[in-house]
DNA sequence: CCAAAATATTGATTTTGTCAAAATTTTTAT
DNA sequence: ATAAAAATTTTGACAAAATCAATATTTTGG
């Protein structure tokens, strides 16, 4: 993964094991969590700390090199996907995100009336339950309070 | 403010003081936080706990008569504006919130590709900087690190 | 007005994440 | 290659936002 060394020259960042690692991780598991990307990380490198995957994911989202997605009470999720303007499906059971392209045209960073803001970023989040969540609740009779 | 009591009445909800105080604070001042509720429903009934102002906005929620808002790395804001298809614009800066209208026509709940998807709610946020604050930094130099 | 149900109060707890300081690693410049 | 400077990592304390749980109080429906 020769990419991901480029990519941090490119931005003068250090090239560590961890910060490696994280890219890695979060290139074959996208949209994973703190705790998940830890977990791969630390199978590489077991001195890892959770601080160092949070330091690295927190430098690489103000460097655009990676995305974070923040659903409702839940914890955040990366995503190494940036500057396409992809959005997220997201499951209310399972959790699930999903990617999902941009409207046909329209233009996302565009809302009705801007009121005056100088806009620079659209966040798209679509909430609903994934088809396999959809089996289950079918299958199993609702399970809601 | 009778149409609290009749909307509460219609979900089989309790009428209490405070409830009636977090709908009234909301009502006056859309986005609010829940430090700013507490504040403006304790001056009501100075009894009150913050607890209490969780469990109604909590229980709100979940029967659609107000809306969450979380912006990442923020604490959640409330509305009592439900049931259009509207969004928000925040600013980066004063973390201001300001209601925008739905893209005209462009139906909000559909995806490109809902992936099976049972989607019910769009959630979308503009990320920018307020006119305010666009004319502060313009004052006072640039203040980023 | 009274019993049952819902809500409020209080205080502990959890989750997610940041802060800070010393130790280590990486980079830069010889 | 090497030493100083800069960046990162490690460790542990800390903080904010929100939930959980138990008891007290209020609201509702008869």
């Amino acid at each position: 993964m020769n990419k991901h060394r480029t990519l941090l020259k490119h931005h003068k960042l250090s090239l560590t094991a961890v910060r490696l690692g994280v890219l890695e991780a979060l290139d074959a598991q996208p949209h994973s969590s703190v705790e998940e990307i830890f977990a791969v990380v630390k199978d590489k490198i077991v001195t890892t700390s959770k601080q160092a995957i949070y330091n690295n994911l927190n430098t690489l989202v103000k460097h655009g090199i990676i995305r974070e997605i923040k659903p409702k009470g839940e914890p955040s999720r990366y995503e190494t996907r940036v500057g396409d303007n992809h959005h997220h499906l997201i499951c209310r059971e399972c959790h699930m995100i999903v990617d999902t392209d941009c409207f046909s045209g329209a233009p996302c960073l565009e809302p009705m009336d801007d009121h005056g803001f100088n806009v620079d970023e659209a966040e798209i989040l679509f909430w609903g339950i994934c088809p396999s969540c959809q089996n289950n609740t079918n299958k199993e009779g609702s399970k809601d309070e």
